[in-house]
DNA sequence: GTCTATAAAGGGATAGAC
DNA sequence: GTCTATCCCTTTATAGAC
């Protein structure tokens, strides 16, 4: 039992420390060494663990897109009005990417480098037609609330809005001159900013 | 003369070699045998022109950065009405992102593994403070045409709005089970949608 | 300028002791 | 489970002939 516990000690520390390194340089970028070095063990550790870089690279990858998947469905789902819905939406998702500030650039380079392995996401694509965000959404254009637009460009305003700002961070940190902490808080204001847009853009 | 113009040749070539395979692959994810296969040489007369292959990732990534500089301040630079700019910046700025797709992600990949090579940007920065876009930004709020809004807002937006679906191309592309050409077409219908929302939330 | 051959470095993976 | 030492393949870079 006490084994085991240490076991997955070091098991969890790898994990901890390949997400790290991982999602800030990268499959081919990435260093066993710095991981190991990170975790505070040594190469034959983590091979131990893991066997291949590839292997632990998968394991990460993983965890990152079924947890990303996970808090987007629940979000979609909450039962809520629609205006508010999105309204939540976005404050919640703007909140888990301040935690998890790398992982867009890092999902988007997978992808990107990868797409075959995108079957992963494939599976959120049959759930999303069954979410009620998609529903609510008919159903607000049937009753005439919101003007006919198609559910494609909604969802990707939705998402370009909350989710650019992480991704092109460096340049406009430099582009506007602002420290971390000035970044954060216009970040912040977008909470409020990009329902906003959405909705005024929805209405007639 | 002739000798100077083969070398140019040469040169040319390797460049355009460099940059597809750079542009796909990112800086560690490149290999120079690749280059030189897609160029019709060998990795030696690579190095022959250009040393090493960070010197030549470099030469690219200042060739893609001032060229983008360059784009960005002209289209921000037309001599039209603030409403008419902003669609016809959107319509410009999808289209030469439609001509080089790869380019977002290269660039967001390089700033954010190497933030201190955006001192380059950084320049951009002094002339976006002075370009006319910004000028009659100002002046429609004073006019009181527009709301007013943070100018880092608007930009952000614009921005987002028009490059995220670049980048996330993979993810709607199996989300919503598109084609090549219906994820084009989709595309193209934002050269209309983007300007209604921006101009949507910018009117009281 | 361009090539072939080869050196040198880098980094993932394993053997074997503890 | 964990470490040290080392292997070995891949990839960058150079030497030297043409």
């Amino acid at each position: 039992m006490s084994e085991e516990v240490k076991i997955t000690t070091t098991e969890a520390k790898i994990l901890e420390s390949a997400k790290k390194v991982f999602y800030l340089r990268g499959l081919k970028g990435a260093r066993m060494e710095e991981i190991a070095k990170e975790a505070n063990i040594n190469t034959a550790l983590l091979h131990y663990y893991f066997r291949t870089k590839e292997k632990l690279y998968l394991k990460i990858f993983d965890d990152a897109i079924s947890n990303f998947k996970v808090q987007i469905l629940e979000l979609a789902n909450q039962d809520m009005q629609f205006e508010e819905k999105v309204k939540h939406f976005v404050e919640k998702y703007i909140s888990l990417l301040l935690e998890n500030s790398y992982l867009p650039i890092f999902i988007i380079n997978e992808l990107n480098q990868n797409p075959d392995r995108i079957i992963e996401i494939l599976n959120v694509g049959d759930e999303l037609r069954e979410t009620l965000l998609l529903r609510q959404f008919n159903e607000e254009i049937l009753k005439g609330n919101i003007r006919p637009v198609n559910f494609f460009h909604f969802l990707l305003n939705l998402l370009s809005l909350c989710v650019f700002p992480f991704i092109s961070k460096p340049i406009f940190k430099s582009l506007f001159n602002l420290s971390e902490e000035q970044f954060t808080s216009l970040i912040l204001e977008r909470k409020n900013i990009i329902p906003d847009i959405i909705l005024k853009w929805l209405k007639n």
